[in-house]
DNA sequence: CTGAAAGCGCTTACAG
DNA sequence: CTGAAAGCGCTTACAG
């Protein structure tokens, strides 16, 4: 039904292996014959059957994108970062997502053998470790993205989330707030893991003598807002609300609107990641932007070359404060950074 | 290197057609058999090769993706309703982005033979009708996504951009604006022609005393702030912004923001696409929702059964208008809605 | 420089 | 119910 090597080849009465290597671009091919076999190939509209070059062949040029989801615009700037590598490399992108579902996960990550040349995985969850290293197929190059993944070679990259919060915490203390909420995330997320460990040990280390106010959260939007109606129902509020992620902030924010509560005159309130949006809302929110795109076209490269792979300075990426009007200095401003 | 279907007959002690007709769940195996196979095929971690399946099966539960973009609210979107019918019919996504050069899109669908059982494309050039029909693979099922291509027999799903426009400046007009500015959209995109003449028209039909006044965008949040700032700048400004897209709303809402502009006291502001940040930033935004992951989840079932080609009231989605604050009634409001 | 042939790892009639 | 064999459409040593 579709036209296949053998038809060009006896089109151009040449063999299918004259054929396969003048269309592959091989040297050892005459002008003249490659010039007709092209014609020919052309002309029949002739298209390489991917399955069958990547059996014999044992290349896909593609790379198998394994994620918890696909939108949002967390998981969109990640796959703008690897998209632009993979175009960069002529690579194709076989994406799937999971959901959280890690029956799901397992069985995206088995699918890919024989479709992918290597794999990116990201798996925020600290109970699956075990789930994800039994279903990542062996003899797949596997580069792991803000994974935790111990006793393991594989390469990880990851957002430095403890630092991150830490600076954010600094920041919060230094403007002068004292009675600190935090909005935490998923308990069984690495990240989100990793943002309440950096609050704490701020507290404990530049200021020993404030307490810990721990709000539950689960990254969602929807539990800032409920976070948020808790806030402003309390008797004695915090200063400043730290939220581990900027939905989780949106949403806060959104509840503060609802119950007439001035961000940042009576709650400062900042969050985590820099999405798109946090500079749009109002106030415009500080917070610590997370190169996502980077982190994911770093990943790329370290999978697909031995050199970005050696270098070994890129598996940790340090946010980076972004101070905007949410944070509300209590004591002068000092700096003020990308309005854009 | 790898385990394969021969390593688990020969463990197994079958041949490799009962193996295959084992794990596949063939009928026809006798369940000690299938056991046995089961139990050899875990232990050896098999995984089946994908590329040798879908040769031989002529099949690859894989769908073809081919997009301007993969990132950016819209695309995400659109991936998110894509992705979950995916994930309904356990289809894997290979996605494809061409940034607007038509050179790679045309290799990207040229790769696709041999990788996909069908594709979903968008392609919203209005010059490019040509140079997409000649590289769709044939004999492989197309659903376009707001692809105009004419003298084609292709189903192609489309966001009614007209009568939303139209919807959009009677809205306007209601509310007691007159001169209404419309930041267009590029040139050469089927949507943003669309909306440009929707808004054409519905001066035209509504309010034929009124003139034109259009600026150049290009759907790019830049250009709606070049917009903006031109506005701005103006003796006599218009009572009322329309810009083609959210994004360029957003825009110019940042420049009218600078300029002290006061939006909807001064001018009011409306856009198209809903993006969720719409209804974020200050104050949120009127604007047509176009139910984009529905688009994309009806293209992916329309693709993959036949049933739901047959019910051929999918081909249009009409977008809605959602009324929010930018939009400023002149004249007492009479509804507001979406306000979560 | 070109062709015949083996082989990639599966699935699927075809026999039995 | 099971196996031997052909075949999916390519690529790639191996000869010549």
């Amino acid at each position: 039904m579709n036209v296949t090597i053998k038809d060009v080849a006896r089109a151009a009465k040449v063999s299918v292996a004259t054929v396969s290597r003048a269309l592959n671009g091989h040297s050892n091919v005459v002008e003249e014959v490659r010039a007709r076999v092209q014609a020919v190939a052309d002309e029949l509209r002739y298209m390489p059957h991917a399955a069958a070059r990547s059996l014999s062949s044992r290349r896909t040029n593609t790379v198998g994108v394994v994620l918890p989801d696909l939108h949002g615009e967390f998981f969109s700037e990640l796959i703008r970062g690897i998209d632009q590598v993979a175009r960069e490399r002529g690579q194709y992108l076989l994406v799937s997502s999971y959901h959280g579902n890690l029956q799901e996960q397992g069985a995206a990550l088995r699918a890919m053998r024989g479709r992918v040349d290597g794999l990116l995985v990201m798996s925020p969850y600290l109970n699956a470790t075990g789930f994800l290293a039994d279903s990542l197929p062996q003899s797949l190059p596997v580069v792991l993205m803000n994974t935790h993944l111990p006793s393991s070679e594989l390469v990880s990259l990851r957002i430095d989330n403890y630092t991150g919060a830490m600076q954010m915490m600094r920041h919060l203390i230094e403007c002068g707030h004292r009675n600190i909420a935090f909005i935490a995330g998923p308990e069984d997320n690495f990240d989100a893991r990793e943002r309440l460990r950096g609050y704490r040990d701020a507290l404990s280390a530049y200021a020993p003598y404030l307490a810990e106010w721990i709000l539950p959260g689960n990254f969602g939007e929807d539990s800032g807002h409920e976070a948020g109606g808790q806030i402003a129902a309390m008797a004695k509020r915090p200063d400043a609300v730290f939220a581990a992620n900027d939905m989780m902030a949106l949403g806060c924010l959104y509840a503060f609107d609802q119950h007439g509560i001035q961000v940042p005159e009576q709650i400062a309130l900042v969050g985590f990641d820099d999405i798109p949006m946090a500079r749009y809302v109002h106030p415009p929110l500080t917070t610590m932007r997370v190169d996502i795109a980077e982190l994911g076209g770093k990943a790329m490269r370290v999978l697909l070359d031995a050199d970005a792979k050696a270098a070994s300075d890129y598996v940790s990426f340090v946010p980076k404060l972004i101070i905007r009007a949410s944070s509300a200095a209590k004591i002068p401003r000092r700096q003020r950074s990308d309005s854009s």
